[in-house]
DNA sequence: GAAGATTGAACGGTCAATCTTC
DNA sequence: GAAGATTGACCGTTCAATCTTC
């Protein structure tokens, strides 16, 4: 099929479906991929759907909390005061509002979180860490740390983690670009 | 906290809880993530979420197709008879048994895809792309190139692809270990 | 009317249980 | 009893509609 883009685990979904031979990334006027672009795009794809169900998997296991909870939790444990505006966080959490809004309130329902009005925006609906929420964080810290060293960062030497940051960091702005979050501040790094 | 993995947009997520500061990557017995791996982590998640996000959306968009069930066909498309046991598939795709199993049901009602028997084995069965869904794949194939081209591979140099490759792949084993899933046959690539 | 946020229905995936064939 | 595969119930995400405050 014209196709090209590489399935995970070796077959591949992002070339010239029923593909005849032609030079590298040609194929009436669809740029297909290179056969370097289409190996490395099938294991690109394997770490998206793969990875994410390991640290979720993991993170269930050990304590109880989705992947992006702990991520949401996270988050407000790192900002001044422990509070941030709904939006903010989801941009910061990679989030639509809508399923922040969900996260929340089942955050909120556990007591890990509570939401608080605005003083200077009544529009705007604060979000603060409680105490039993930090709680639940730094004990599920160890283990998923452990987790993601065991996945991503044992397996890298120092080079590659600079690579992989570069590599990310240009697919973000073009994903940005399609402007379906708005981009993020893009604190640090660099 | 003492967790230390990074959240996306800029905050972080995989650093020592209330984190004091410490030479990096240590505190208590956990290995925390150094700063370099706090900022390329902080990216990753963010490729995790929504780089899925935007391949499925584009991919529903102009296709009426998710990009699981994309990447199902497209693997059925690259086999000999175009036709495949469901365990093998599942693999290649990177899937649960169960998962695919309830995609291939959709995609059966629609057409797309046959179930039938094994002669060899009973308990064996296979998978099979209807022509129609050979037109369906063919036709979802350009669009969806073009947006992984122009999400992932056009801001890339040829040795950022290859060191994407190579980042991925070694993940990939890492996650294999867990035994959530059996290693993948690996062909091609290198 | 736009921005911030929430709601509920629909859909898709996960998990545990089940069924069949070896 | 193990391997291959499926089923149904539960849960989380998405999408469109809604609500409130600016």
């Amino acid at each position: 099929v014209c196709s090209s883009a590489g399935a995970a685990g070796g077959s591949d979904y992002a070339r010239p479906v029923a593909g005849r031979s032609r030079p590298d990334g040609e194929c009436g006027d669809v740029r297909w991929l290179t056969e370097a672009e289409r190996l490395a795009w099938i294991d690109v794809v394997g770490v998206l759907i793969r990875l994410p169900y390991r640290l979720d998997a993991d993170l269930r296991r050990t304590s109880q909390l989705s992947h992006f909870e702990y991520l949401v939790l996270s988050v407000i444990s790192e900002v001044p005061e422990h509070e941030v505006p709904m939006t903010r966080l989801a941009v910061l959490a990679n989030s639509s509002p809508s399923r922040l809004s969900h996260v929340v309130s089942r955050l909120e329902g556990r007591g890990w979180v509570q939401r608080a009005e605005s003083v200077t925006d009544g529009r705007v609906k604060l979000v603060r860490l409680t105490e039993l929420g930090f709680e639940v964080l730094r004990a599920a810290a160890p283990a998923h740390v452990g987790t993601v060293r065991e996945l991503v960062f044992d397996v890298l030497s120092a080079a590659e983690v600079e690579q992989f940051r570069v590599i990310c960091r240009r697919i973000l702005d073009r994903v940005d670009s399609g402007s379906e979050w708005p981009p993020v501040p893009d604190r640090g790094g660099q």
